[in-house]
DNA sequence: GTGAAAGCGCTAACAC
DNA sequence: GTGTTAGCGCTTTCAC
């Protein structure tokens, strides 16, 4: 294959030539609207066809001071939980005419930050994504971003004010959790949380603390491990917790990969689930059907998560075209409770 | 929060004004390379720090019709090995100074295809990745795209001529599985295959059966199963399986998704794993070190296989800078055996 | 070393 | 309806 150098593009002015009018017609042509009559329509839609030109985005962008283009800063795209996100992030984004310009980070030191969002506006996104977990609180973002010149939409995070976020319930998921394991008749309910320094793994721990001190049973320290969210550090916590806490018959687990540990070390040590310990998740990833036994666990949708970032950024965008003033919102995605047998004790 | 239109861009020229230069010498100092006396370049440097200028990638790809951007079109996004792939891929290209303007695909219509590839070029991108799995022999690629005016490269396909394609060794995998299997005593070795309109589902049938028959052990049609990758449907495959194929001592599955759902089902049958069934998986993920038993499996590493695109695209980029012919390249990246309990027999 | 002019491909604003 | 002019923010080329 011998790509030149060369191999120029078709630009508008050599379609305006072929075609015997000006550029803009051509222009005007390809962008819809504005009437041209039909049959300069007529010459202009065949110059471009024969010729085989191909408007460019990029001078648009230039031109317009718009690329319809989003930035989206993701991390741990590796995993299956962000890597969900970002789709729906992208078919919301393909729905309403804009592409993604795409970056990873994959520490939360704060140099990279700057970095990132600098080079995403250099090339004049519209608009920003931030789908970083909070870490450390407030150490991640309040950092320096004081005043973008284009709108942003934090994920995942605790509202804040002056910000638009997207979050999942996470408190309400695990309180939903640990309701349906005492609801199981569960009397000494355990917890594997994710890392400490996550925001959504504090609110889903506390969501299972506060549920069970309402419920009027003492919460104690060896009641819980955390793992950092890979099944391979959940294996590590349950061995810890049925050591430290032997009473236990229920567990509520910060996410799927690390249940699923807990399911494996349950099927090695011959402890029944559900009746001797029921089990129950969150994340609702698809293969926690099939686990053995299958996984109770509290289903989120990314997908919603994402598309719904996806539109707010967008509803901020337009309003800033139109020059009104833009609203920021909180978005609290509400998950769901699916029963299966992990927990299914009647 | 009011962000207005006129938020407006600091440009090269209030940088130049404010330092008293030309437009052109601010250019050389942001730009590096090309020599400025100590004396301006401080002021100009001066200049940026206190106007807050960020050079324009945008209009820089434009006037230098480069725009240090890829393009990477990619398939089921929402699945954890497509999502591993991109990850290598934007390490990749960080690390060579590149962003990711990233889209997916839904469906292997071919209308998409051309729509996609337009809208990349549209903006300029200086090369293509087309991580879509070949579905139904040569429909989705080969297709109208003769001649695109940037490098493409083509993942988890078979070589072509005039393309460079990136894949994975899943035939040599495929065997690796088989023959361990063997290796431990397995003489009834049954199979679950991926879709069978996928390029590597087949891949890895052919694997297994050659492997067999070169053992001189005879292949029938109820030694198979195929599925659709997903968990669910490996589970609807093993029933099938051990129904017609009862006497089946081994089984190697084509990924971990469906894998899970083999072990599962043993273990709600009581049937032990690996004694009376052997089981092998493909694809590595982390997870199935968690699986009970831990899982055997064909480990490939999407993260190299993602760079590698990426290197080789960006090779290309360069030798058509440089006006140099651009040799297209065939990659084959290795997976491993990784053995675990689930097939360990001895 | 540094600057002026032309151009990358397009569109906004205003003429006619 | 259609054309002209003047940018969008930068780099390239060629003077000086």
């Amino acid at each position: 294959m011998v790509l030149s150098k060369k191999n120029k593009r078709i630009t508008i002015k050599e379609v305006a030539d072929a075609a015997g009018v000006s550029m803009q017609t051509v222009s005007r042509v390809t962008n819809k609207f504005s009437y041209v009559s039909e049959e300069t329509r007529q010459r202009v839609e065949e110059a471009v066809e024969q010729l085989g030109y191909r408007p460019s985005t990029l001078a648009r962008s230039l031109s317009q001071q718009r690329s319809f283009t989003l930035g989206v800063v993701t991390f741990g795209l590796k995993y299956i939980g962000p890597s969900r996100t970002l789709n729906g992030i992208a078919d919301k984004a393909d729905e309403l005419g804009y592409m993604l310009l795409t970056k990873k980070l994959d520490n939360f030191d704060t140099n990279g930050i700057d970095e990132v969002i600098e080079s995403l506006l250099a090339r004049h996104v519209d608009g920003i994504i931030w789908d970083v977990p909070e870490v450390d609180e407030n150490q991640t973002w309040s950092h320096g971003i004081k005043s973008l010149p284009v709108p942003i939409v934090l994920m995942s995070m605790e509202q804040r004010p002056g910000y638009s976020v997207v979050s999942m319930d996470s408190y309400l998921g695990a309180q939903m959790a640990t309701q349906h394991l005492l609801d199981q008749g569960c009397k000494n309910i355990g917890h594997i949380a994710g890392p400490q320094d996550w925001w959504e793994a504090r609110l889903r721990q506390q969501g299972w603390r506060d549920t069970l001190t309402k419920a009027g049973m003492q919460v104690l320290d060896r009641q819980w491990e955390s793992g950092n969210w890979s099944s391979a550090s959940g294996a590590i916590a349950i061995e810890k917790l049925l050591a430290c806490y032997p009473e236990m018959d229920g567990v509520f687990v910060a996410n799927d990969q690390m249940a699923l540990s807990v399911l494996s070390e349950a099927c090695r040590r011959g402890i029944k689930v559900p009746n001797q310990l029921a089990v129950v998740g969150f994340d609702g990833i698809a293969e926690s059907a099939n686990f053995y036994p299958p996984l109770t666990t509290i289903s989120q949708d990314p997908q919603l998560l994402g598309g719904r970032a996806v539109e707010n950024l967008v509803e901020m965008i337009q309003a800033i075209q139109e020059n009104k003033p833009t609203a920021t919102q909180f978005s609290l995605i509400q998950p769901t409770l699916e029963i299966r047998e992990s927990s299914k004790r009647f």
